[in-house]
RNA sequence: GCGGGUGUAGCUCAGCUGGUUAGAGCGCCUGCCUGUCACGCAGGAGGCCGAGGGUUCAAGUCCCUUCACUCGCGCCA
């Protein structure tokens, strides 16, 4: 007989019943009643009911096991009486009737930090300082299988469309732009630094340059920034692709399916099966968006959508006096339809209204259309509302068009400058779609959004800047950047969207020298710096580079989504904490005088820290 | 860096406008129990109420400071 096992907790049925086999696992639960114990025994593949009864001479001693001692125990399979037979376990059918059993672990003697045979929630910190108990809890082990089991999906139908996968190295250079660098200090160089990679970005782009064609990777990507509940901290994970000789289309027909499959493939895991919005996705501009979602990256099982009306406010005949001041200020009007909510009571409208003034602003102003009213101006307008008295009837037939509103419909406006008209608009968008309860469920809803801008101002410099990634090809190339205002460029720059997640960001890339200098001079980088910077990658745009592009989808989100946790850290395996600390192998940590002198290092510690590192 | 929330037994939590000896469930220990499957029953141990300071006759409760965890903002090409 093997030394472990012979059958794994999840294999015997009654079937088995007479066979003599050995078991090896977790004591998961343990039922004593004096003259008979039962005891649940747990591996990674299920639960099996061993037990034992008072005129075996190992009772005693087998009543004494704790709760997480790992054991093995050789009995004989036994069917169990129709009467106790469990139909919710598989094994239910039967039991073993212990012969012998060895212990396996040294004993458990302490008190269990967090209990493994139950689903109670834990607070943090003493899941993740004592997770390797956690993760043998029921929830988090079927999350981390299931991100297995998606990652090897991801790569099985990478592969079958023509990709290699490809290594890149994890030390590497600093980057000038973007987050924040991982730096590691070079011993043989005094003073000098790695950086960990915050994206394989211009590895996959030389790779390409290197004639390979279709490169992916399950890339490790490391940024030192703040870490949120869908953003851990540190590290994670992308599915890194990157394509020659494709445009932006190709690019998506490539990509689609391959979420469209594996979101598919994993959808019932919740034990619902969630529909998933089959390709091709909808295609967003970035601008359309802004406006109708009040963000880039909307959640489209909310069918509320946002529309412009400042015109209306504007008409000489509106005099609602607050919006008109805001409209001379260069403010917008932005207003929300909420179907047929005419019968909703007084509560929805000031609950609604007393959650705007909490997220800041004045109120959120309405008008109900309850009845017909006219279209031509000759009857009234047929609204209801704090606003409505403001807005003669011409006008509101003109809010009717624009919105698209049917009787018993309600409108609620936001109004601000555009900056901040927009994304308040969109918090609206889900509170009243929240409110109303019209928000799908069971539904994977994908869209791209396309056409980002290629410069943005910077808020603190107040100067132009990339808005997204230097890399990315603009639309109308070298002339465009010759002769447009470069705020009205577009990139060929996307995002992947689901259900309000950015799961991706992707681009055609910039691959000419001369456009590249153009951009980044529009950008107020001198041809040096991007020689400086960027000096392997320029060079090889100058020695034959193919057009190429790519995109970025991030596993764990993708992981997040389909098991639908709201929290990251449920889909990693050993995560930090927020403040980036690995709690259970005690990272970051301090290191010897003799390390920092390898690496030419001396510390010099903020005031308040140094006890903490003495 | 900033703002919100939380911090009471090993764990999850309750503890009202300040008022005797701070409670419950799970876990742990002891005893009873031969068909349970979240077994049951009886008993027991276990608390510097995150830490420091203050107000008060009296603080788990009020005030200040600080720490930890968490959510968000900044940040995340």
């Amino acid at each position: 007989m093997h030394a472990y096992r012979t059958h794994k907790c999840n294999d015997l049925r009654a079937s088995d019943a007479g066979q003599t086999v050995k078991i090896a696992g977790w004591v998961h639960r343990k039922r004593d009643h004096g003259g008979l114990l039962f005891l649940d025994l747990r591996d990674h593949y299920g639960l099996t009911q061993v037990v034992i009864n008072n005129d075996n001479p190992l009772f005693e001693a087998v009543e004494k096991l704790k709760l997480e001692n790992v054991i093995s125990v050789t009995g004989k399979v036994v069917e169990r009486t129709d009467e106790t037979k469990n139909s919710k376990l598989p094994t239910g059918e039967i039991e073993v009737k212990l012969e012998a059993y060895e212990l396996l672990s040294a004993p458990v003697t302490d008190m269990l930090p967090l209990q493994v045979n139950s689903d109670e929630p834990y607070g943090e910190d003493v899941r993740l300082k004592y997770r390797f108990l956690d993760l043998r809890r029921e929830v988090l082990h079927r999350n981390i299988v299931l991100r297995c089991d998606v990652i090897s999906s991801l790569r099985r139908r990478m592969l079958e469309q023509g990709f290699r996968e490809f290594q890149t190295p994890i030390l590497t250079a600093s980057s000038p732009e973007g987050a924040r660098d991982y730096l590691v200090p070079s011993r043989v160089h005094p003073g000098q630094f790695y950086a960990l990679p915050q994206a394989p970005q211009q590895f996959k782009q030389l790779l390409m340059m290197s004639g390979f064609d279709r490169y992916f990777q399950i890339a490790p990507c490391f940024r030192d920034e703040d870490a949120r509940a869908d953003r851990s901290p540190g590290e994670f994970y992308q599915l890194d692709i990157e394509m020659s000789f494709v445009t932006q289309d190709d690019v998506f027909a490539a990509i689609e399916p391959v979420m469209y499959d594996v979101f598919e493939e994993f959808s019932g895991f919740t034990g619902t099966k969630w529909d998933v919005s089959k390709p091709p996705f909808v295609r967003i501009p970035y601008d359309e968006s802004m406006l109708k979602y009040g963000n880039d990256k909307p959640d489209l099982r909310n069918p509320l959508v946002i529309a412009d009306v400042t015109e209306v406010f504007a008409r000489p005949d509106v005099e609602f006096k607050a919006f008109k001041t805001m409209i001379e200020k260069g403010g917008v009007v932005r207003a929300i339809r909420a179907p047929a909510v005419f019968d909703k009571p007084r509560s929805f409208f000031d609950k609604l209204n007393s959650w705007a003034q909490g997220e800041g602003a004045p109120g959120l102003g309405y008008i109900i259309f309850e009845s017909e009213g006219g279209n031509n101006g000759t009857a009234a307008g047929g609204g209801k509302g704090p606003i409505a008295k403001f807005v003669p009837a011409e006008a509101q037939a003109e809010l009717r068009r624009l919105c698209g509103i049917e009787t018993g419909d309600a409108l609620f406006f936001i109004c601000d400058l555009p900056a901040k008209a927009a994304p308040f608009a969109g918090l609206a968008r889900t509170k009243i779609g929240e409110e109303m309860d019209v928000i799908e469920k069971n539904i994977f809803k994908f869209c791209w959004i396309v056409d980002f801008p290629m410069f943005e101002i910077n808020d603190r410099t107040g100067k132009l800047d990339f808005s997204h990634n230097p890399f990315s090809m603009p639309q109308g190339g070298l002339e465009a950047l010759e002769k447009q205002d470069p705020l009205t460029i577009k990139a060929y720059q996307y995002d992947i969207v689901c259900n309000g997640v950015e799961l991706s960001s992707g681009a055609i890339r910039n691959h000419l020298p001369e456009v590249m200098e153009k951009a980044f001079a529009i950008a107020g980088h001198p041809k040096e710096i991007l020689q400086e910077k960027f000096g392997g990658m320029y060079n090889a745009f100058k020695f034959g580079a193919p057009p190429h592009g790519g995109c970025a989808p991030g596993v764990d989100r993708i992981v997040m989504l389909l098991a639908n946790e709201p929290n990251i850290r449920e889909v990693i395996a050993f995560p930090m904490n927020q403040q980036a600390q690995d709690l259970l192998m005690g990272a970051p940590s301090k290191v010897d005088a003799q390390q920092l002198k390898d690496v030419h290092i001396k510390l010099d510690l903020p005031k308040t820290q140094v006890k903490a590192a003495s």
